[in-house]
DNA sequence: GCCACTGTTAGCAT
DNA sequence: CATGCTAACAGTGG
């Protein structure tokens, strides 16, 4: 699952985009566009990229004449550059299923050839989308209104603020991308459990101090995943084709029944909001 | 072969 | 507005 951790590792991935210029584009299936095929070509050919950056878990290509390329990746959404005739890695770290020959696939769905690559992008269950937009002034603001702010963008003092104001149990909340956007099950489960805060806990009745250490607590496990190069589950690779490894330091995500790292007590799983949480029920009050 | 399960966002209900 | 529930989808595993 693309969270905040992976998608900072495919924008790292993507910046030897910039300056290069488009030349062509294949459209392979056009259910994940949000835009008309027409102005996706229109705008996209001979244009060139300027910078390519993230906001929560979604990845911007700005490109010339105002344009921003929008992608999200969904559940099992995936971006993979191939170098002239090479993947930048081969063999090792790649998945059989993604053997480079194979691309494109049944499920890309479509593909960017610039000078000297291409940029693939293939989705299975096709929850993540494409979008064309052009941005002046603050129309920017204005697309992503509906999500919060990015974990890197905001201060210690004005999240607890903000979580203070919020009546919404912590984990449906945080996983609504409204105050904070970013943090999706595995990271949201990881960072309370460390924080030792339980899922259904109000945030409004934790104490500014819990919240600070909340705070505190999930820039480190964002940080650690990101230098871990993400959590390689089921789908997600980095464009090379490579796993991240963060998945080998989960602490409670996927291990319910075994013991608690920290007190042995053996970890629970229940549902939350319609999605799998997993905590430990000692440590999590 | 069937069915439950996986978890993201959008859209609708409360 | 704030919060909660469910549909959309395709593959996997029991």
């Amino acid at each position: 699952m693309p969270e905040l951790p992976e998608i900072e590792n495919i924008v790292q991935a993507l910046q030897r985009l910039k300056g290069k210029k488009i030349e062509k584009l294949e459209i392979l299936s056009g259910e994940v566009l949000r835009t008309s095929p027409r102005f996706l070509e229109k705008g996209l050919l001979e244009n060139r990229f300027l910078a390519v950056r993230r906001k929560g878990k979604y990845i911007l290509f700005q490109l010339e004449d105002s344009l921003t390329l929008v992608m999200h990746l969904g559940m099992t959404g995936q971006i993979l550059l191939q170098q002239s005739t090479s993947f930048l890695s081969q063999g090792e770290g790649t998945r059989r299923v993604l053997d480079r020959a194979d691309l494109p696939d049944k499920h890309t769905h479509f593909v960017i050839h610039c000078q000297e690559s291409k940029l693939y992008y293939r989705d299975v269950r096709k929850f993540g989308f494409i979008n064309l937009v052009r941005f002046h002034e603050s129309d920017e603001d204005n697309y992503f209104r509906k999500i919060g702010y990015d974990p890197f963008e905001v201060k210690r003092e004005f999240v607890i603020s903000l979580l203070k104001n919020r009546k919404a149990r912590i984990k449906p909340l945080l996983l609504s991308q409204k105050p904070l956007a970013g943090l999706g099950n595995i990271y949201v489960d990881e960072t309370l459990f460390k924080a030792g805060i339980h899922p259904k806990h109000k945030t409004s009745r934790l104490s500014r101090a819990r919240l600070g250490h909340f705070f505190d607590v999930m820039r480190l496990v964002l940080e650690e995943a990101i230098e871990k190069g993400g959590s390689s589950i089921d789908d997600y690779v980095r464009p090379d084709g490579s796993y991240g490894s963060f998945q080998n330091f989960h602490q409670v995500y996927g291990r319910e029944g075994k013991p608690c790292p920290r007190c042995g007590a053996l970890i629970r799983k229940i549902r939350l909001g319609g999605r799998g949480t997993s905590f430990c029920p000692r440590c999590q009050r």
